[in-house]
DNA sequence: GAATATACTTAGGTAAACCTAACAAGATTC
DNA sequence: GAATCTTGTTAGGTTTACCTAAGTATATTC
């Protein structure tokens, strides 16, 4: 019987960085050690301790103090979906959006937590589609007008990517022309 | 002179909400009510004092107690940045995976904050490149094969449209799956 | 097997973002 | 102009998610 996992209908951003830790941990190493999850996730102690007994409540992973931690079957689906979604938003910023892959990386793991499923599958389709399809791909190119003359038809303040398609960090200012 | 506001590196997705509704409702009644704020941020009235004093604090707001708020000429940039990142997300959602509007604004509005301006800015070339070539765009008829079909070769579990494409709210058990 | 080091937890505190209940300031009404 | 809304604020409480400092368990070393 033991105990009454509250189910808890989504997680919140914040455990799900916990559980797909933990997921690649386990991958790693066989188990997911407390010191190690804390680094991963960039906490301290003390806040991994407090995200495992949350965690443990909730059913997703197997949990005694001072023990290893593994996840259960629930918490192993939840962290595949999580997976997939960090990897729908990658793929998409790369092929799509033309963004370098470590900025695609960065990016994705801020977007991914607001995907919905139904999003995703379709983000998914979407992807798949634009990957086989190399025609049908916009052409990140220098040549390409840049924003504010697409949008405006005006020169816009600075440009948001380098004569090599790489972006410069600089965002143009879009308060001066919207 | 004045106050020293704390220039505030960037604003919290909850404060960013409250300088959207209070755009909105300048544009509207040409002037914003703590009670009309609260309606539209959908919080208490308290609530809405304490996000205030922040965003004065902050210089993003004129405001006085029991006075009228008006945004700044800096938290009306915010503004319209902000709006900028929701209206190129539900493009996005529209144009390119094919969700219907009010699906694609439900679900913009959970996305955008999370969009940082180097992909804002691709994103709006992407929707324009996108919108002006539509030949280039992702068939979103039920002749599709879904997610399941592309991604692993087998039928999944469940379809996450229906026969017309439009979405059915049951989304696909991808654990079952991935 | 006692001493030490590492890993984990508890205790207690902070900050953001919300809430309800109660009070105060303006605006309306009679 | 006093009584009564309506609106806005303060007071005090909750939850989530983090933190540091200090104590406890386990593992390692001599």
């Amino acid at each position: 019987m033991s105990k009454t996992h509250a189910s808890m209908e989504s997680l919140t951003d914040s455990l799900s960085r916990y559980v797909l830790a933990i997921y690649e941990l386990s991958l790693e190493n066989k188990v997911a050690r407390s010191k190690d999850i804390a680094g991963a996730v960039c906490v301290s102690r003390p806040s991994v301790t407090g995200a495992l007994q949350k965690l443990d409540k909730a059913g997703l992973i197997e949990y005694e103090p001072y023990g290893y931690v593994t996840l259960t079957r629930r918490g192993e689906a939840e962290a595949r979906q999580l997976l997939l979604k960090h990897r729908a938003t990658q793929d998409f910023l790369e092929l799509a959006l033309g963004l370098p892959e470590s900025r695609a990386l960065e990016v994705a793991g801020q977007i991914e937590q607001s995907l919905p499923a139904d999003v995703l599958c379709r983000l998914v389709q979407f992807n798949n589609f634009y990957r086989s399809n190399p025609d049908k791909r916009f052409d990140w190119n220098p040549a390409c007008k840049n924003l504010c003359q697409i949008l405006y038809g005006v020169e816009g303040p600075r440009k948001c990517h380098d004569e090599n398609g790489i972006i410069t960090g600089q965002s143009p200012t879009l308060q001066d022309v919207f």
